[in-house]
DNA sequence: TCTGGGGTCCTAGGACCC
DNA sequence: TCTGGGGTCCTAGGACCC
């Protein structure tokens, strides 16, 4: 618990809406040191291999010290925490972790928006679903969290901005509460970056016109902001003033994805377009998994490459019908690819992903091998997709791969072996 | 040994239609 | 025979988030 200054021991009446903010602490980091318990105590990094031009994803707050933090390259962080414990990381054991901590919020309030894996925004407003008080509830979920074996920092206050920069004053473990009516002095001092919406990019136009803090920013006139936020610029200074009235809105993940891509930087270039059309299928197929895991077919095909020499490009093309189907839409990545390709390209990165779903994936897809003219064949490759995916569930990614995408898929696992 | 891998949302221009 | 305006779709790219 924070003894701050925005912290409050002693429960004064609660006047008007409450919204808290709910961040897990180092949140993969943590779970591995949950699920191992030798690792406890000791620097732990999720993220990629040094080696491979990966990045730290999560930290544990022992790593911390060392001056390593998210998005760092992890060849940096190696060097500044040489004795840390890395691993790439656990992504459907952190969903479930996930799942239970927000199923925990669920049952303080049903009023729930979730905005990460690891953040979710909560209404407490005394009378709206309970009469506690906010900072009674907000204490019971940190307790309740804990006996998950995770831990959280809550932000406190009476909107979404205000508990959001709230969430980030004390970490791990705080418990921040900014109290109704002291939220415009609250954010004043605080610089323009410390809120949400604001990156690199608007916080150097802030400054040209000599907005430094959000005080500045909610004083300004709205001929100063239009240039810089556009129709965002009055919602954006209320936000700044303490104003914002935005609703909590309950999402359910699941049906609200509007994309689902893969992409990976290689550890050296592709300079072969054998290797590019390989690494195009191998990417392709999580996709394919993933849609049809989650009964989506998408109309919309982007392909993206980053070249050695820092640029990058997507281009993109919207398919007659949509599809789930991974030799469909990496036949148009393939397409795709040749306006990106040419003598000497290097590629760093690519992606491919399938966006612009239709409500029933398996009922288009269906549609789709109707009209095509090689419909025929087409339904058969589904059926070898999905008979493909359980084999997989049940035996690991690596136990199935395609022609082509062999040779790639070896020289992955050796150059992610090489540390 | 300098920069990942997911995503969302917005803008702007061109094509095309009426 | 020379130029309007609104609407929608498509595409590329940028900003931002965790």
């Amino acid at each position: 618990m924070n003894t701050g200054e925005h912290t409050y021991d002693i429960l004064g009446p609660w006047e008007g809406p409450a919204v808290g903010l709910m961040d897990l602490d180092a949140f993969f980091a943590s779970v591995e040191q949950l699920d191992h318990p030798s690792w406890r105590g000791k620097p732990v990094i999720v993220g990629g291999s040094p080696e491979a031009r990966g990045v730290v994803s999560t930290a544990s707050y022992e790593a911390r010290p060392y001056g390593v933090h998210s998005a760092m390259p992890s060849a940096q962080a190696a060097r500044l925490c040489p004795d840390a414990i890395w691993t790439r990381g656990h992504f459907d054991r952190y969903r479930e972790v996930s799942a239970r901590v927000m199923a925990v919020v669920e049952d303080e309030t049903p009023y729930l928006e979730r905005v990460s894996i690891d953040e979710a925004f909560f209404d407490i407003s005394p009378g709206r679903y309970s009469k506690e008080h906010p900072i009674t509830i907000a204490r019971r979920i940190q307790e309740r969290v804990s006996a998950i074996g995770v831990t959280c920092s809550i932000g406190l206050g009476c909107n979404k901005t205000v508990a959001k920069i709230a969430s980030e004053r004390d970490k791990p473990r705080g418990l921040t509460v900014v109290m109704p009516g002291t939220e415009a002095s609250f954010l004043a001092p605080l610089p323009v970056r410390a809120m949400s919406g604001i990156g690199s990019s608007a916080e150097r136009a802030l400054g040209k016109v000599g907005i430094h803090t959000l005080g500045q920013l909610a004083a300004a006139s709205i001929s100063r902001l239009s240039p810089i936020f556009g129709v965002n610029a009055e919602a954006m200074r209320q936000r700044a003033a303490g104003l914002e009235r935005s609703a909590v809105r309950p999402v359910d993940a699941p049906e609200d994805v509007k994309s689902v891509s893969n992409e990976r930087t290689f550890a050296h270039d592709l300079t072969e377009r054998s290797d590019v059309d390989a690494a195009l299928a191998l990417l392709g197929e999580s996709v394919g998994r993933r849609l049809r895991k989650r009964g989506l077919a998408g109309r919309t095909v982007t392909v993206k490459v980053k070249y050695s020499y820092g640029s990058g490009r997507t281009i993109q093309r919207k398919l007659p019908h949509p599809t789930d189907d991974e030799h469909v839409f990496v036949r148009v990545g393939r397409e795709l690819l040749d306006e990106l390709w040419g003598p000497g390209t290097h590629i760093r990165l690519l992606g491919i992903g399938v966006s612009d779903f239709d409500l029933d994936g398996g009922i288009q897809t269906d549609l789709f091998c109707e009209v095509d003219e090689r419909g025929a064949m087409a339904s058969e490759r589904r059926g070898l997709s999905v008979a493909v995916d359980h084999v997989r569930e049940r035996f690991g990614t690596s136990s199935v791969t395609f022609g082509r995408a062999t040779r790639f898929s070896d020289e992955v696992v050796r150059s992610d072996k090489q540390r």
